[in-house]
DNA sequence: ATACAACCTAAAGTTAACTTTATGTCAAGA
DNA sequence: TCTTGACATAAAGTTAACTTTAGGTTGTAT
């Protein structure tokens, strides 16, 4: 089964131009035209694309999915750095799902001083407040984010 | 306690350049300078550049940091806008910690694969296998990222 | 026959978040 | 006094990842 560039836009939600800078990038090194020059996406350039989204969020450059791309094309003599890649990245994801935690803490703790602003009508209350006298779930999300007291 | 620019820039591990354009672009409201001009950080302006480098984390864009710290400017008047701002901001933050479990179910896929390319000496074997030839666990993983086989 | 939609290319433009460069001031130590 | 290092400003440059623009081709429906 093969689709247009369209196609492809709606199903995977990128735009058109982007499929197009992609290609013109080299990140579908197998796509092929029909006789009037269009693209035709296949299965393959499909799960090609799906790797480059979700290892864009894993924090990769195009020049670096690129590269991985490559590798793929280069067959077996590359198995090993490709393996060693998704390791790397693995940690790096890792990284930043501790990072979204951290901030998480920082947002929770926000929520709860301006629920308790909005309460008072005012800051004033909860801006000098001591750390001892927060719900202990808030003081620790406090802590967590690195916060001081004014 | 007041610090130099470059103090907060070792502490806070981010450069001098960095600090400079935050002031320029107005996310220091209350910076002080000393008598011959240079800036003057103190707690509240470090706990600021703290929520700047979280917000970020969170996806906002210094633009939008920025009226954030406008708001806080302009008092009490604002503090329903702020709350709404941490709960929105929250959303995202969860959207993308899914996003990432996403991506680490196709990168422990993916470790999987090369891992058995690996032994296997070659790739032929693991990318026509089935799904129901694989761990339990990947399958799991498989599954969940989106990924289709050949 | 013509109009239209869907595609194409090549090149220029955009945006965010910095960084670099060029030039200058100021305070402290040799 | 002279040099040095840490700061300053303003403006230009950089990078990644797109998007937009301008102009052209192709296949189908009226």
């Amino acid at each position: 089964m093969e689709y247009s560039i369209s196609e492809v836009s709606r199903k995977m939600n990128v735009s058109i131009s982007t499929l197009r800078y992609y290609d013109n990038i080299g990140l579908f090194p197998n796509l092929k035209k029909d006789k009037s020059g269009n693209r035709l996406f296949d299965k393959d350039s499909i799960e090609t694309l799906r790797v480059i989204q979700y290892m864009k969020k894993a924090g990769m450059k195009l020049e670096e999915i690129k590269e991985y791309i490559n590798w793929c094309k280069e067959g077996d003599s590359t198995i090993l750095k490709r393996l060693e890649l998704f390791k790397k990245q693995k940690e790096n994801v890792l990284k930043q799902m501790k990072q979204l935690e951290e901030t998480l803490n920082l947002i929770n703790f926000k929520k709860w001083y301006y629920t308790q602003a909005l309460n008072d009508g005012t800051e004033i209350n909860v801006k000098n407040i001591d750390l001892d006298k927060m719900p202990k779930n808030v003081q620790e999300e406090f802590k967590k984010c690195h916060l001081e007291l004014k």
